[in-house]
DNA sequence: TCGATATAGTTGACATGTCAATTATTTAGG
DNA sequence: CCTAAATAATTGACATGTCAACTATATCGA
């Protein structure tokens, strides 16, 4: 905000700060409207798999992990792939494993650590799960055609890979 | 990507299915991408405020909404702007209060109400925030152009609305 | 004016997330 | 082989979020 007061009368140096200016206010209602937008569908996603399942987006997310794992993860490796720490997947698998869709089971090679692993009523849960999810994300998205998927898709990407490059090092 | 397998074979019903089940599958990763892009300038925004102020997200926002109403707001007013429940707005409020940078005062028109306002420091600690976070944000979209970040915003402003007509209602 | 009802805020129970400390086990070096 | 360091998982303290129950006050209608 401000700097918009000289601009109209004289041009220069002085044109491409508010030029500069803008497209940084512009910024900060991008990221505002991202923000938006994921929480909103974030939000119905959670709604819709409370009262269709009774369940969270954690627990779903946590069985997503597992069901391309047959043979189960180890804590430690969920906890990587879900990007949480080992004391929240503790929490969940708990929980899931109080509701009997998932078991830990000890691993041979090292006793330290578990295998979680879906029950077979946990993976007949889950199926169920994904589809209605998948639906509910199509429908989210079906005011877009092809193009603009990808187009978005593009934007975003570029997006996120910048600020895996550029921001991990900086101040 | 995608959809460049079966089409150019043979056209007729298996086809349409072909193109929207990998349209579905589209959507499904856009959703994934949005989800991480929005995440990870999310967390580098919560590990700077706590790093830079030894702050929250959450803090911050509540004192975002204050600088904009000099006469204070009420719980209520705060927890609709925020788009959370009251008990939160409590708790938040609490923790802020604790640190001198909100205070709470009786409304006069109404004995039930409290308005929330920020103390000369709070304003003091919000403006230096407000000003590194909105750094902070540009240097997340620097990779962007003008037309690219109005696209972005135009393509999430369609989602958005979609999202908020089509599904409220819907099963 | 009184009583039913609505509204403002807090509270407590719980889910989810972080972090730091702890326990058990494995691995590495001497 | 034995100890020191690393690793696997859990735990407890706390922040943030929800919801439902509660208290206090306002407001509406008869």
């Amino acid at each position: 905000m401000a700097r918009t007061h000289g601009s109209a009368q004289r041009l220069g140096a002085a044109d491409v700060e508010t030029r500069a200016s803008v497209e940084h206010h512009d910024a900060l209602r991008l990221w505002l409207r991202l923000l938006a937008t994921t929480n909103l569908i974030e939000a119905r996603v959670r709604a819709l798999l409370q009262r269709e399942f009774a369940t969270t987006l954690p627990r779903f997310d946590l069985m997503a992990q597992l069901e391309r794992a047959p043979e189960g993860l180890k804590m430690g490796e969920l906890s990587r792939r879900m990007m949480v720490t080992g004391g929240n997947v503790t929490g969940i698998t708990d929980l899931l494993e109080r509701e009997g869709l998932v078991v830990r089971l000890g691993d041979r090679e090292d006793r330290r650590a578990l295998r979680v692993r879906l029950t077979p009523a946990g993976r007949r849960t889950f199926r169920a799960m994904a589809e209605a999810h998948e639906r509910w994300i199509i429908q989210a998205f079906a005011t877009l055609g092809a193009a603009d998927i990808r187009r978005l898709g593009e934007l975003l990407g570029r997006v996120k890979k910048h600020v895996r490059t550029s921001q991990g090092s900086e101040p």
